[in-house]
DNA sequence: TCCTTTGTTGAACGCCTGCTCAATTGAGCA
DNA sequence: TGCTCAATTGAGCAGGCGTTCAACAAAGGA
């Protein structure tokens, strides 16, 4: 292979990297998955990353990085109210859901992982930040206070994430139209409610 | 090893192979763990089932199912008062949250290994079941449909879900009690809302 | 032009994986 | 006591993995 400058092939590893774990998923993507896809040798890998685990890490960083980023360029540009249509609309486009296998992949294998764990709880807040901010938009003249916001923004999230869990079964009875109606719904819930709702006070 | 029954023998393997499949992870969890926690030679596996993908999602399946039983047990034996406040005790008893990594695993991997589809399929029909009967339990009096509950049981479904992958991340930001918080707040907003509430219909 | 620095190679190593199959053991019936 | 059938063994195979390291190649300054 070509000859390279060391930041220029740093990162185009890495960019590689990213590519195999968000096709193959953590557990299988390989290193050969990287260098054959680049066409170099390989030790190539090693003379940039200290190991194989460092460089999966920091490509999972990468890709979550770049699937947030992309939600909220998309929000920005967007009027007020379509958001809850949109954000479910985003959910499902991407291709077999790669970005969500990776996440929740990546979410347990942060339990023994720690170059993971770090990454992954970077990330988990990011997202949360981006569905605060959100809310708070979708929801401008309602009198939704910020802590309500913090808390609903967690369930929102939960509630995003797990719907994309029961999406990935191959075949599964939540299908994108069924979680579309959920995250409206769960929108529809956040609004007008205040805090500390309880259901057995009697 | 001593001489069993085969059906015994296949129960006995079966079991350690859940044990090991929750203790290891679907990915790194290997047939050496099954023979020699038995104690038995390596080409036993493989005269009671086909391979090991088909002995794993079999695994899967038990451990799947012991749960969501484990947890309708404990409900049918329960107050309705404290329904909210004991589920999101039962999410995180759990050692290490075992049951929810593989839970998250086997959705993940399900994505591509069909024995694995078809048994999340059916738990995940299973657990939205369990989730309606606790909906409806707790909300005895109140005026919750039965489309409202089927609905708000993905959504609860989905919540628990989602909350369960943030807690599995080492030092995670969602801590047991903000889940349990979180939960109680999701059951208190299914709580009295109606049929499609919808955020921007002007 | 030579020399230093650095990007790059790929065979080799040790370890792990699921699986096969001929050989061996033991229980229970005739 | 034999005989039969099923349970059980484990060495061996083919393939996969991450990592190492001595050797090589190419820029770029001296």
């Amino acid at each position: 292979m070509a000859r390279m400058s060391g930041a220029d092939r740093r990162r185009q590893i890495l960019e590689a990297a990213t590519e195999a774990v968000l096709q193959r998923g953590l557990a299988k993507a390989a290193t050969r998955d990287v260098t054959e896809a680049l066409g170099v040798g390989s030790g190539l890998l090693h003379h940039y990353f200290r190991s194989w685990a460092e460089l999966r890490a920091e490509a999972v960083r990468l890709a979550v990085e770049q699937e947030i980023e992309e939600l909220r360029a998309l929000l920005a540009e967007l009027p007020t109210r379509g958001i809850p249509d949109r954000i479910a609309d985003w959910m499902v486009q991407d291709t077999d859901m790669r970005h969500w296998r990776l996440w929740l992949n990546a979410q347990e294998e942060a339990h023994r992982d720690d170059h993971l764990a770090a990454v992954m709880n970077a990330a988990m807040l990011d997202w949360h930040r981006l569905m605060v901010d959100v809310l708070l938009r979708a929801d401008e003249q309602s009198a939704l206070t910020a802590v309500d916001a913090e808390a609903a923004a967690w369930r929102l999230a939960a509630l995003m994430d797990g719907l994309a869990g029961a999406m990935l079964v191959r075949g599964s009875v939540v299908t994108p139209a069924l979680a579309r109606t959920l995250i409206t719904a769960q929108f529809g819930l956040e609004h007008g409610h205040v805090s500390s709702p309880r259901l057995h006070t009697t």
